[in-house]
DNA sequence: ACGACATCTTGAACCGGTTCAATATATAGT
DNA sequence: ACTATATATTGAACCGGTTCAAGATGTCGT
């Protein structure tokens, strides 16, 4: 079946060659008129939509689209719906819509199905949620620019993520210097499991897996600021809770476990926005005012956490701008590059000085 | 420069023919064992990443990705941050995670920049957001499947669309059932102008204008049912506020606007969610309690809209589905399709029966 | 009128892979 | 041993455009 007209129709039909038919439409200045209007009309007459993307693309090599590949496990459909993600995608679109090229979302391994990195038509990629650095494979192997977030791949791979223990230090510092001294930890966790809760005492292995890269830097520089203020990070408890952003009930239910076991804290710190929402939600249903009984700070970066009552205080994670760099580096396509991002303090209304110590009897 | 290597590189590598290092790649069960190996073996050894699918996609005409076209005067980034637009995307993203096929967000045309859907590598296009016929040409133009969102674009184009006649209509009679008879609406508006009123009377063209096809099929049928009611549409105050869901400040101006207008109004219905929202907002504000004082009722849509106080009663677009359905139309490619989505009503807490009427002295 | 020069158009190679009819080789049947 | 049948491999065409050196045509100066 003769299913599409080429430019070799438009050539026959306008009495040219297939060379004058591509020059009539990527460069009409070296035509000369009546003849460029001759192979327009020719190709109105025909059909012809004009060049056809799919052979170009072979020719010129050049795609004029952006892959991401979101984790897989996540599912691209919930990866949406999660605002950090979001905001991500939407410093890559920001560049992409610039430079005029389409931004194509890829869904990650994820055990079953094959990565779609290995058939995607695009002149570059960026890894988000990467968990191992096998995930990457199949992006790298083809020889396009790969730029890869919240993960440090070594050299042979370009990188842009936030400066994340300089963010922990951030958030504890700002709770130590208002007088917190009993302060507890709400981490994320990969997967939907149930929440875990890390009492005083050597830390779990896992929040220094490397697929927990972020969690784990924030972690430490949490604990450099307990360090110079004389505390320890092993006393502090921590909870993992959800790190979906849809299942609040997970969350909540990780942050009530909390709120149980360290019921003296005067100040939380939480590694994900959703989870510090969720601190809040969870305090005003017991009845704890926020910050004159608690002070909550959490890592954000979602314009939802300035709407809370009160706003919620937030190290903000530079994620709209993460993306944007992302997709600029793997535009330019030159050499490696590693970035490392600044968090930014934001002081709202959910942190306070602590009330003086009252001892139980 | 002989930047990438290719099949030929591997055949000659192993001795074999092109096709057949094609056939070990694409169909290795034609191959006797022994070749097979030798053949990935030649890969391996001369750094082969497979079929590239630049080379596929001209073959075999297929991209193994969907487009979607995004209005092009919001910006893909601004999109991105539409709770709507997002619910909407996650529908088309769950179909092609199914499928395994990537999605392509593209740029619509606005005005400087031409649309990216003359040169994207896609094999169908969802068009979301059309403003007028003529911005769908560059997709039709091409033999691509092209399905078309809230517009009911002639039988050439396949659409899918909400029931928003239907919608209006349940809305209105919710409030009417409740005993609401002053009722006041809060529609939306394509871009950012600044809020305006249309008080009783006769209605501006604009709202019936075929680029606010959804709005003005909404109001539609909030007429209907003000018309079974004996009441009437011209007698209904009317504002139009932001349609962008980022700037709070633009919508909550155009809700002040409507509140002195029509400061007798017992019900309000919103053709947005965020509209209800900021509804809630100015009314708590204001001092009005709702719903004792005040019934809001409000199109919707977002998982937001169940959080506020009181939680939002909405008509429940069903967005997520219009994603699926038309990524499943687009995909299938067969005859042109007309989808129409039914609402739901979900009552929540916002809506009551008004106070009895109390005439001002 | 003729060569030098500028301008326009084109033939053919190329981009990287897929496909299928045809050929080469192996196996079975009689 | 020889044909019929099954299996394995390949040559060559094709997908739709781009590119560029070379050819064709036209203009100008002397």
């Amino acid at each position: 079946m003769k299913s599409s007209v080429t430019m070799m129709d438009v050539a026959r039909a306008a009495g040219v060659s297939k060379a004058t038919v591509s020059n009539a439409f990527n460069r009409p200045e070296l035509l000369v008129p009546a003849l460029r209007e001759r192979v327009e009309k020719a190709a109105r007459e025909v059909g012809y939509a004009g060049p056809d993307p799919r052979g170009r693309v072979l020719s010129s090599g050049r795609v004029h689209a952006l892959g991401v590949v979101l984790p897989g496990m996540l599912g691209i459909s919930n990866a949406l719906e999660n605002p950090y993600v979001r905001r991500f995608l939407s410093g890559v679109a920001s560049l992409c819509t610039e430079k005029g090229i389409a931004l194509t979302i890829i869904s990650g391994a994820d055990g079953t199905r094959q990565c779609g990195a290995e058939t995607a038509l695009v002149d570059g990629f960026i890894l988000h949620g990467v968990e191992q650095v096998e995930s990457m494979a199949p992006a790298l192997r083809r020889k396009l620019p790969v730029v890869v977030i919240d993960y440090d791949a070594g050299p042979e791979v370009s990188s842009v993520r936030a400066e994340d223990r300089e963010g922990g230090w951030l958030a504890a510092r700002h709770m130590l210097q208002l007088g917190h001294r009993r302060i507890a930890i709400v981490s994320t966790m990969y997967d939907d499991r149930p929440s875990q809760l890390h009492g005083p005492g050597k830390k779990d292995r896992r929040l220094e897996a490397p697929f927990l890269f972020t969690t784990s830097s924030r972690i430490a520089g949490i604990s450099d600021a307990l360090y110079a203020a004389g505390l320890s990070i092993d006393d502090v408890p921590i909870v993992e809770a959800s790190g979906s952003t849809r299942d609040e009930v997970l969350a909540r239910e990780g942050v009530a476990m909390l709120l149980d076991a360290a019921p003296s804290a005067t100040g939380i710190i939480c590694l994900a926005g959703h989870l510090g929402m969720a601190v809040l939600d969870e305090a005003r249903r017991r009845g704890i005012a926020v910050p004159s009984a608690l002070s909550v700070i959490s890592f954000g970066g979602s314009p939802d956490e300035k709407r809370t009552s009160p706003p919620l205080t937030v190290v903000q994670t530079p994620v709209f701008e993460k993306g944007r760099a992302a997709a600029r580096i793997a535009l330019e396509g030159g050499p490696k590059q590693h970035l490392v991002l600044p968090f930014g303090l934001v002081i709202r209304g959910s942190t306070a000085a602590p009330l003086p110590w009252l001892p139980v009897p």
